[in-house]
DNA sequence: ATATCAGATTAGATATAGTCTAAATGATTA
DNA sequence: TAATCATTTAGACTATATCTAATCTGATAT
C-alpha cells in the first residue's frame, strides 16, 4: 500500500490524515508482524514525526473503529495490531504468543437458529499451537494446556 | 458436573484438589457466563473457603495449563474463563464485550501446506457482532469497526 | 488576514489487570 | 517424627492502557 492509498483509506474511514496517524497506518501496512502498541509507538518515534504514547493509542483505537486495523487480543500478553488489507486468519503460538497470518478461507456460518437475536458481523478463525520456531523446542508452554501425547 | 466429577477431573489433570482450587473449578462449571478473574475471586470469597487474589490467579493458570479451563482474551478488557466441558465456539459482543457460547461444529482445518512447520493444537471459531441485548440499541461500539450499512 | 472551533496531540497522572516475593501453612513421604 | 514439597497469603510490584487538562493545528467563516 503506497502513501496515496493509505491517505485515501484514512479518509474513507472518516479520519483526517495527520502525520502521526499516517505513521501508525504506514507502519502497520509495511509490517505484518502484528506489533504491539508499544512496538508501534517505538517504531514511529525512531523517525519524525514524533508521537506521544497517548496519541499512538488514540490512533490505534480510531483505526480499529474505522475498520482499517484489527486488534488481536492474546491471552496474558499485550494486544497486537494488523492492517486489515488482505483477509486472513490467525495462528497464535502457545509458547511465544506471536501472531501469524494464515491463508484465508471461507468459514461456515452458524445457522440462524443458534444465532438467535444476535447480529453477526464477522467470523474469525484462530489456530493455536506451536509456531515454526517454537515447535522444535521442548518444555512448557505458557498459556496453553500441556501437550498430551 | 458434580463434586466427584470435579475432583476427578482435577486429579486427571495432575492437580491436587485443594478447597480453593475446587471452588474455582466448581464456580466455572456452575456458571457458563465466562466470568473474569476478578469476578471469580469475588464469587469464591462470598462463601468459605476464602481465597486470595494470587491464589485465584494461580489456580486459573493451573487449570488452563491442565486443559480443564479455557482463557478467552477479549480486546481491551479483562480475560474471561470457562470450563472446557462441552466443546463450543464463542460469540463476543462488540459493544459490551460479553462472551457467549455458540453451538459447536467442526471447523475445516488449514491444509498442511499453509501450516508449514507449525504444530496445530486447536482451531477456534470466534463470532463477532452484537449480542441479543445490545443488538436493539443504537450507538457506537467500543472495539469494533463502525457498522456500515 | 484574522477569528473561531473542532479535532488532534502531548506529558504525565491514574486506573486496571495480572505477576512476583517471601513467609506461613498444609499435605505427603521417608 | 522429620523432611520435603505444594499451596496459600498479603501486599508490593509490573505491565498495559486510559484519562486529564493544556496546548496545538488546520479548516472554515468572517
Amino acid at each position: 500500500m503506497n502513501a496515496e492509498a493509505i491517505k485515501k483509506s484514512l479518509e474513507t474511514g472518516g479520519l483526517r490524515c495527520t502525520p502521526q496517524r499516517y505513521a501508525v497506518m504506514a507502519f502497520l501496512t509495511e509490517h505484518n508482524r502484528h506489533p504491539t502498541a508499544a512496538e508501534i509507538f517505538e517504531a514511529v518515534n525512531r523517525v519524525d514525526p514524533r508521537s506521544s504514547r497517548a496519541t499512538t493509542y488514540n490512533n490505534l483505537r480510531d483505526l480499529v473503529q474505522a475498520g482499517l486495523v484489527r486488534e488481536v487480543a492474546v491471552e496474558g500478553r499485550a494486544a497486537r495490531f494488523d492492517a486489515k488489507d488482505i483477509p486472513h486468519h490467525h495462528f497464535i503460538c502457545d509458547r511465544c504468543g506471536n501472531v501469524e497470518d494464515m491463508e484465508w478461507y471461507d468459514v461456515p456460518r452458524p445457522d440462524s437458529g443458534s444465532l438467535g437475536k444476535r447480529v453477526l458481523r464477522e467470523c474469525e478463525l484462530i489456530f493455536r499451537g506451536l509456531c515454526a520456531r517454537c515447535a522444535p523446542r521442548t518444555g512448557q508452554t505458557t498459556h496453553a494446556p500441556r501437550q498430551v501425547r
